[in-house]
DNA sequence: ATGAGTGCAAATAGTTTGCAAGCTG
DNA sequence: CAGCTTGCAAACTATTTGCACTCAT
């Protein structure tokens, strides 16, 4: 657990971004939660207001951009994130009645850059969320 | 093209849903453009405001309820449509820069299925778009 | 004629920006 | 102590809702 934080901290380092209490509030609810989840609900779950919600959107813009986290949307277009390198991309399956979470080890990231590259396309990204019903509210 | 617009009208009559002017002229748009297009985009290019941006949303969205349209997302997670059922499923790559798109014709709904169906969910829906810079942008 | 559909205004959700003050490296 | 970060307020974008009116069936 906090294994996890500590060493996407020592990745801000690296990165050159400073270190803060709020940072670190972020990281640690990011670590806590199994699943994504978005600014607002990251806010919510800090203790006691350790940080702005605006803090916390640009810390998570941030933490995107050095690729400590993962971002993906919800069905609603919702930004989401969770903690994790992209050498450790994955997906998600969302339930539609109660929000739960399962991870999906499915991912086509190598046949979409062949067919993008086939286009021409450079710097390709990709976006995959499943959404269901899950046993309990279906 | 009016071809794809005339059987749009004939699913929505087959559906219940009412055929309106303004129906008419938001699939003409959707059946013009050969990317998907926002509910505010959708609204822009219709002949002298046809209807509100409202009722682009609305009509919008029953046209997705019927599968007369398929929805995605941008990057940002702007919702957006394409004429078509869902048997012609498909998605897209979009430029970051232009917005040009491509369509992809890669899906791995048979594996999200099967990996969700492990987990006990049903009503399996997804999303994936990627994203990256053309030709001309990068 | 009746209820689905529309327009207008206003509310909401999610996110971004400007700027002065604070804290990290 | 420079400048990255933060907080607060306010702006913004995308979307939704309430309600009276209209029109397709």
């Amino acid at each position: 657990m906090t294994q996890l934080v500590d060493s996407a901290i020592a990745f801000l380092r690296e990165k050159g971004l400073r270190v803060t209490e709020q940072r670190k509030a972020i990281l640690e609810v990011l670590a806590r939660s199994d699943s994504p989840i978005s600014a607002e609900e990251t806010y919510a779950l800090l203790p006691d207001k350790s940080c702005d919600l605006v803090t916390a959107y640009r810390c998570l813009e941030q933490f995107e951009k050095i690729d400590v986290v993962q971002r993906g949307v919800r069905e609603n277009g919702t930004k989401v994130y969770c903690l994790g390198h992209s050498h450790d991309h994955h997906h998600h399956l969302t339930c539609r009645g109660c929000g739960k979470t399962e991870r999906v080890d499915l991912c086509m990231a190598k046949e979409l850059e062949e067919v993008a590259t086939g286009y021409g396309f450079v710097e390709i990204s990709h976006i995959m969320e499943a959404f269901g019903l899950c046993p309990e509210c279906k």
